[in-house]
DNA sequence: TTTTAATCAGATAAAAAAATCTGATTTAGT
DNA sequence: ACTAAATCAGATTTTTTTATCTGATTAAAA
């Protein structure tokens, strides 16, 4: 099971991630971004679908075609591909899945939670792909 | 979609907070339970079914059955619920779904995201159903 | 202008998770 | 013994998520 982020929102930020490594290329393809990340083309060829709707990267048809990162990688924070994905439910719903989880009817776990939500969202705000570009090249290749 | 923990799991650790409540009587029964959660009966009773397997809960069959712990809550922690249902991956598995993220080959997120897992994890073994228990009272109250 | 290589769009299939149903078993009380 | 009320066990259904397929469109290059 994922852990908080839905596979096609881990799988998208792969992908942001491995466009933004690979700067000064013009566009990159989804075959390439399939092989190098060892993911079904098929698959993440609709995440960048959905990237691109959001506006998070931009895409260019036709022979030659693929996909880049639609702004200044420090323009483009975690948080952006996680909410385009899986919306922002995630940082307001109850862990122990109780309805209306908030400070008037807390659930048991709301306060301490409350927190390491909060720096969650705090971590993803903060970071942004530029950050990580370099980190996750060294990630990539280790996949082999 | 369920932030960190299955569905199954929330309910199990919301029914155990439940049995752990209603101290004093012998048993409780799946029925009970499911009303006063606002849940169906015949999920709530699969999960109850997997926690009386793991131990957590203890069964009484037959009229006038039901369920209660099988400990002291004291000695039960939340974190036993967890692994009893979802099981531990969770605390080991990448947050951007990288296989074999750790210190060696770790993903761009895994030093900060570690920090939170840790302090999550810490959460779920220190807190006992005992300290929840009152807790949770006025939170299913508020169910209505 | 034709071919080729790419995205795009939407349908479909497969897998996993969540929820429900059915019947068997157990046990207290009559 | 019989009945009623509960768990137990496992099959089935439904829903959601994940993954795949197919055909259309686009645009570069021959």
């Amino acid at each position: 099971m994922a852990i908080i982020f839905s596979r096609k929102c881990e799988l998208g930020i792969q992908a942001v991630l491995y466009l933004a490594s690979a700067e000064g290329r013009e566009v990159i393809s989804s075959e390439e971004i399939a092989n190098e990340l060892k993911i079904p083309k098929e698959f993440i060829s609709k995440i960048l679908q959905e990237l691109t709707a959001s506006g998070i990267i931009s895409s260019k048809k036709g022979k030659m075609g693929g996909f880049s990162l639609a702004k200044n990688p420090n323009k483009i924070h975690l948080l952006d591909i996680v909410v385009a994905i899986d919306g922002s439910d995630i940082f307001s719903s109850c862990v122990l899945g109780f309805p209306n989880c908030s400070s008037e009817t807390p659930c048991p776990m709301h306060g301490r939670w409350s927190k390491l939500i909060d720096e969650t969202y705090k971590m993803l705000n903060e970071e942004t792909i530029d950050n990580y570009k370099n980190k996750v090249l060294r990630k990539i290749n280790s996949l082999k």
